[in-house]
DNA sequence: TTCGTTTTGTATGGTATCGAACATAACGGA
DNA sequence: TCCGTTATGTTCGATACCATACAAAACGAA
């Protein structure tokens, strides 16, 4: 393996981290592939690796008589097996797989959990990271209980354009539909209404983010939340310490300025060609 | 304030701490006195109290434009406010307040925070508390998702029973239909077919649990991973050691012994009375 | 190209839940 | 006791979504 260097690295959490214990955790990290549907973590089981992740986005989810139904989601923001490792269990009674093809930093449990012995800003930064976790399906409880399908469908793709490259998300109206766990036609009909709106341009297994800024407005107040929460808890520069003030009302104040902005830059441009409001 | 005595404390996180932990707490431990709606955690507000609940319970809700969710609920096994204190944060975006009047021991964020950074058991056993929160909030994603109104109902139920003493819920229905997001109305049926069905008594104001074991037949699924998860992480005794292997597979094998044991002793023979099957 | 497969579009009746209104019943203070 | 207030019961049209089926289109391999 060649040496890898921090600034190279696409993941977020790693980006985060102080290059101590970058430096730390570096002669652990093996990048790995992760196909379509490979399963990170099963349920009930040990959990023997973690994986940061690269690019790609993996799912949580929750397994009912009637199919499965999503419960959370990971892209590069994230550390998938962070709760088992840090909450002190090794197991969680969810599985993680992949839903959008990527590449991730492999890392045996022993290894990080030794980092995190050693160092106690990587356990913070990463015990934050879970609360981001939890502040994110709280919202999913939330929006759930409360939205209808077109609103959640949003929210949705928004998450999932979050941690992709480029406006194309390779998906397939099934897989949506069980992941929203509402029925496929319903997904189908809902991605008429955006792509009718000019939000969203789908083809066959593609689905086009084409004006982001006003998907965003259709979701109305499903999405953001956490996400500012995350630039908070994660990425506000002067969160250091455990009784900190920093942030204090930033996570009211709005969205994140760039949670996107290692991704696509041109979304942000393109999501201004028209404002116009539409009423839910 | 009277010397305490660990077993006399009804709160489970208490009883499952080894007593050295408690004696490092017990000093800071006041009893509270926690009426109905009483704010315990405002939200986006620096946390400086936490709350372990003797009796009653707390809700943890997200506000949308159209009132509020609950997303999380906690009683007499819990710690309200763990979730900041131990995750590096000081604030959290929901708020926590009481839905049923009860009491709670009300210990200082900093000495809290001491006395995790003095003992590494005490905060093994806050963390895997934090993970049941985590668990018991993807399930109600996953519930919110796909139940309907009974089941999600008789679910709630369901949770709120485990944490009271006696069978009585003092609980009006305008308040479960903002927990469950739904029309109050709907929850006056729902509570109707359940009533109608033997499995509660229904008065104003008051919800009697008749008969535990068909409303949790009622609720399908929706209940009992994350309770048997509790088990396993915070009263599975020999689970000590972060990677320990204990308790391999009880997850998956059905509820907790025990769960109401201390709360309801009759209602564990009450619920024998009749056990006839329905569909859904 | 052709054909089989996969994915998406479309239609339809049924049901759960909404949203709102109003009626009834229980409670509590004067 | 009465009366105002609060909680619950009930109704009903509207609607979102389900469940299912089938048609059309896109794709891919032979």
């Amino acid at each position: 393996m060649v040496q890898l260097q921090q600034n190279a690295v696409r993941n977020r959490l790693i980006k985060a981290m102080s290059p101590d214990d970058f430096d730390r955790l570096q002669p652990h990290l093996y990048l790995t592939d992760l196909p379509l549907q490979q399963m990170l973590i099963a349920p009930n089981q040990r959990v023997e690796h973690l994986y940061f992740l690269e690019s790609g986005v993996s799912s949580i989810t929750a397994q009912g008589s009637d199919g499965r139904v999503e419960v959370g989601i990971a892209g590069r923001e994230g550390l998938v097996g962070a709760v088992p490792l840090l909450l002190g269990s090794d197991r969680v009674p969810h599985d993680h797989f992949m839903q959008l093809a990527g590449e991730g930093w492999r890392i045996g449990a022993e290894a990080l959990l030794a980092a995190t012995d050693a160092s106690a800003t990587l356990r913070r930064l990463l015990l934050r990271y879970i609360q981001t976790e939890l502040v994110q399906v709280r919202q999913t409880a939330f929006v759930n209980a409360s939205f209808n399908i077109e609103a959640r469908l949003a929210r949705w793709l928004l998450m999932c354009h979050d941690r992709v490259d480029g406006d194309d998300l390779l998906l397939k109206h099934e897989f949506l539909s069980m992941m929203l766990g509402v029925q496929r036609s319903g997904v189908t009909l809902a991605l008429q209404n955006l792509e009718g709106a000019g939000r969203i341009k789908a083809r066959r297994g593609r689905i086009t983010v084409i004006d982001r800024e006003r998907l965003e407005t259709l979701a109305d107040g499903s999405y953001g939340a956490p996400e500012a929460e995350y630039a908070r808890l994660i990425e506000g520069a002067l969160c250091r310490a455990t009784t900190s003030t920093c942030g204090t009302s930033r996570a009211r104040a709005g969205w994140p300025r760039i949670w996107r902005a290692t991704n696509s830059p041109t979304s942000a441009l393109r999501a201004r060609r028209r404002c116009d409001r539409r009423a839910t």
